[in-house]
DNA sequence: TCTTCCATGAGACCAAGGTCCAATGGTCTC
DNA sequence: GAGACCATTGGACCTTGGTCTCATGGAAGA
C-alpha cells in the first residue's frame, strides 16, 4: 500500500514499558513498522530517519512532556503528525494539543481500532504533506539554478505577460527575453507555459495574472 | 479593517441570558456586530444572512447541543467557524469539537482576551475561506457557460497541449480547436494562457501538466 | 417549421513564441 | 591575465497562436 520511497514508521513514546509493548504489538499487527522510546529526550537523540512517520505519545512523561515535544518539533520544522494518549488528560491540555495540529487526543483506555484509525489518518496526512513538500522543494531547487535575470523573466512569464511587454518592463529587447525565456523553460524542465505556471503555483510563488490588455 | 463586502458578525448561542449579555457587551466593545440566540434551533430558524460570521456557543444547550449543531451545519455545507465555551467540558467533547474544525474550546471562566483572540482568529479564517470560495464560484460560473466541447478543450489547453495535439486527441482539425480555444479565453475572461491555468488551479481543476514532448 | 446554438471547417493574415548561429562586454574566480 | 559565467543583442527561419470572414450540418427548442 505504501510504495512511495520508504515505508512509514510509527514512533511510540511512553515511559510505561507495558504500554509500549502493547502498542508495538498492535501497530505491528496491521503491518506497520514501529519503534519505541521511553522519553522525549530519547526520541530526540535518535534523530529520526527520513522515513514518513507519525508519533504516538503520552502527554505526561518524565522530562519533556508530550506537549513540549510537540512545540519543540514544530519549532524546528519537523512535522510528524502526533497522536496523544493520556490517563489523566484535561480539557485545556487536549485543546492545546489539537490546536497545535495533533491528529487525535485519546484517553486511556481506548479501543484498539480507535488508535489504529488515528494512526492511519496520521500517516495519510504525512504522506500527502511529504508529496507536496517534495514537489515544492524540487521546484525550489530548480529555481535556484536560474540567474537573477532569468528569475525576473520567470515571474513575468508566469503572470502571463507577452515577451514584448516583459522586454519593455525590464528595459531590454524582445530578443533577449526570448533567450531568457527559453533558458527558463529548459532549466525548470517545463514542457509548456502551462507547466511553468503550475510549478509557480505548486511552489506558492503566484502573483495575480495580468488581466486583460 | 473589514471592508470586503459586508462587515462580519458574531453569533452568540447560550441559554443563559447573563452569559449572552456579557458576551454581547464584550464583542461590541471591540467594534464587532453581534446577535444572540438562546438555542441552536432559534439560531437555525434565523437562517442567517450572507455576512461573514463566526459562532460562539455553549456545548450544552437545551435541545440541539453545540456539537450536534456543528455537525448539522457542516453537513449542510455552512461553514461558520465555531468557538465553544463550556462549564463542564470533558476531554472527548473538546477533542470531538476540535477535530470537527472548531477554532477553540474554552472552559468557563475564561479571560476576555482569550475569547476575543479566538473570535478574531475565527473571523480571519472565515474571511480567507470566503475569498477563496467566492473566487472559485466565479470561475465555476464561467465554466458553466462553456459548451461541453469547449470544456474539453479548456482542460487540454490547461494541461499545456498545443492546438495540434488537442485536435489530434479530439479527432478534429487544428482550425476548429483554435475557434474553441478563442471562445474559451473569451468566456473565461482570461487575458492570457497563464491566467487560464491559474483559474484552473483556483477552481481546483488541475491535472498534471503534459511533461516534455 | 423556423430559429438558435453548437461544432465544424476553409482561407488569409498577422503576431508571438521558439530555435538556430554568432557575437560583445562585464564580473568573478582561479 | 585567462577562463567561466552572465546579460545582452542581431538575424534568419519556422511553428504556433490569434483573428478575420464566411459557410455548413445537426440538434434543441419555440
Amino acid at each position: 500500500m505504501y510504495t512511495t520511497a520508504s515505508a512509514p514508521i510509527v514512533y511510540v513514546l511512553d515511559d510505561d514499558p507495558s504500554v509500549r509493548r502493547s502498542l508495538e504489538r498492535l501497530v505491528r499487527s496491521v503491518g506497520l513498522d514501529v519503534q519505541s522510546f521511553a522519553s522525549a529526550a530519547e526520541f530526540l537523540d535518535h534523530g529520526g530517519s527520513d522515513r514518513p512517520s507519525c508519533v504516538v505519545l503520552d502527554v505526561r512523561m518524565p522530562g519533556l512532556s508530550g506537549l513540549d515535544l510537540q512545540e519543540c518539533l514544530s519549532a524546528s520544522g519537523r512535522t510528524a503528525p502526533m497522536i496523544f494518549i493520556t490517563g489523566h488528560g484535561t480539557v485545556p491540555m487536549s485543546v492545546r494539543a489539537m490546536r497545535a495540529g495533533a491528529v487525535n487526543f485519546l484517553q486511556k483506555p481506548f479501543e484498539d481500532q480507535e488508535i489504529l484509525d488515528s494512526i492511519h489518518q496520521a500517516i495519510d496526512r504525512e504522506m500527502d504533506a511529504r508529496r507536496e513538500r517534495d514537489r515544492r522543494q524540487e521546484i525550489e531547487r530548480q529555481l535556484k539554478v536560474l540567474t537573477p535575470r532569468e528569475r525576473e523573466v520567470f515571474g513575468l512569464v508566469v503572470e502571463g505577460l507577452p515577451n514584448k511587454r516583459i522586454a519593455n518592463k525590464l528595459g531590454t529587447s524582445e530578443k533577449t527575453i526570448k533567450v531568457h525565456r527559453a533558458r527558463v523553460m529548459e532549466k525548470m524542465h517545463a514542457g509548456s507555459l502551462a507547466g511553468l505556471v503550475q510549478m509557480a503555483y505548486e511552489a506558492r510563488l503566484v502573483q495575480a495574472p495580468a488581466r486583460e490588455i
